[in-house]
DNA sequence: ACCCCACCGTGCGGTAGCGCACATAGCGGA
DNA sequence: TCCGCTATGTGCGCTACCGCACGGTGGGGT
């Protein structure tokens, strides 16, 4: 890697113990990604892994009919290509980049030695799989039973997580396409959003006026996710320490 | 474990070695497990990862008002309880047995310990663990897109596949909260398949007439799911082929 | 043999979201 | 400055599904 990583760094590559970042960081390549890139195809082999540090990755499932719907959102918490450590080396999504920037990339064969190590690594990126699991499972039963008011505001939460900021540069059809509703129906909700006050928006960027309108507004599947999210973390954060004091 | 497995083993179990067994089998346990119990409950820690050998359970996300639905099946295929070694340690999913049967259990001590070494089963877990977020993310796609009457087939299908037999035992009612449909919904979806002659149903089991009427009249996410299922069981086996012959 | 309860059938009004069609309006480029 | 494309606003009929209510029925337990 040309430079030491900036502050919008990866949290998986920023838990790891001085010693792992020794072996890994001089193998990791900062790329610039930008808005639309294609990172996995659905059924292809993946030559790196991506850590993401500015960027929102959406994972979405493809229909034969071109009907999409996306199945969990990844950014600086995750990691994009989990197959390729799971073994399977394809997967059935596709993972497509929003909002453009940069993220780490790490070639398939140094991820497997690293992984192989069994090894804090290992720990990490299958911690946060199974966070990954938490979210598509969610996903799933929000898609039965929640209308799509109350997903656009799970979506524009999980969104600002992911990029930290307030303003998304990001079309009513895009978000449609995401969520695997109509564009109508994306303009309805949000249109009633600004009439509260709680989002502003024109031509492809919305700006988030009040962040407690929208947990307000949003189902309970926004704070689930996070939640286990954030107890996922916690226990890499716990074994790091742990690992410190030499236990 | 008392005595030899029995015919209706498990996939994961019966893919390993005979060096791993030999290290495995003595620490599993044939638990007969019956219909209705719960094998996790969300939040809580399990002390056991169950590998099913002639059950299926259902692994569902239940919303604060009681509504529930699916997120994915688990048969002889597969282990309940992938926390264990994702390393969460617990979940977000309530795993519930349908049809009542026998599974192999294993402590979370003895599997993690067999984890650790990073060998077989490390990648027979994993492997498996794609397939069911494979499923998980086709799940969100078709609780989106498809109508009722494809997903009960979805469901009828995969039960089929994980139950060997032709006959289900279950109530409209049950396959409604599976489905997080209204229970008069697949009243009504099952009374359309009956009238076409493809199943009968009486009081709580289900006959499957044409297992080929039901591919049909199903959306395409049960056989996206089962070819990757397919995919990622056939990576196993070549790898086991592979150690055999000395690679 | 009976009874009762779990399971299934059916109807009705209400609503969310769909597919389609078309009107309006920013914004970038020539 | 104007043009044209893309993004957003709106209306309409339609369908799937919901919530509710209640009637019928089969099968197991006593």
């Amino acid at each position: 890697m040309a430079s030491e990583p900036r502050p919008p760094h990866n949290h998986i590559l920023r838990s790891l113990s001085a010693e792992a970042r020794g072996r890994i960081y001089p193998h990791l390549r900062l790329t610039p990604v930008s808005h639309g890139t294609v990172l996995c195809e659905p059924g292809h082999r993946m030559r790196h892994l991506y850590f993401p540090t500015d960027t929102m990755v959406s994972l979405l499932h493809v229909l034969e009919n071109g009907a999409s719907a996306e199945v969990a959102v990844v950014g600086n918490e995750g990691v994009v290509g989990v197959s390729l450590f799971m073994g399977g080396e394809s997967t059935t999504t596709r993972a497509i980049v929003h909002n453009g920037g940069h993220a780490f990339r790490l070639s398939a064969a140094r991820l497997k030695r690293e992984f192989d190590r069994h090894g804090e690594l290992h720990g990490l990126l299958l911690r946060y799989t199974q966070s990954l699991i938490t979210q598509m499972a969610q996903t799933a039963v929000c898609n039965r039973h929640h209308c799509v008011d109350q997903q656009l505001c799970r979506w524009l939460l999980l969104s600002l997580d992911r990029l930290g900021a307030t303003e998304l540069v990001m079309t009513h059809e895009l978000i449609a396409n995401m969520l695997g509703v109509r564009r109508e129906g994306v303009t309805d909700a949000a249109g009633r959003l600004q009439k509260r006050g709680i989002i502003r928006y024109r031509r492809g960027r919305i700006t988030v006026l009040s962040r407690p309108g929208l947990e307000a507004s949003c189902c309970e599947c926004y704070r689930a996710v996070k939640k286990e999210a954030d107890r996922l973390r916690g226990m890499d954060r716990a074994r790091a320490q742990h690992a410190r004091t030499g236990g």
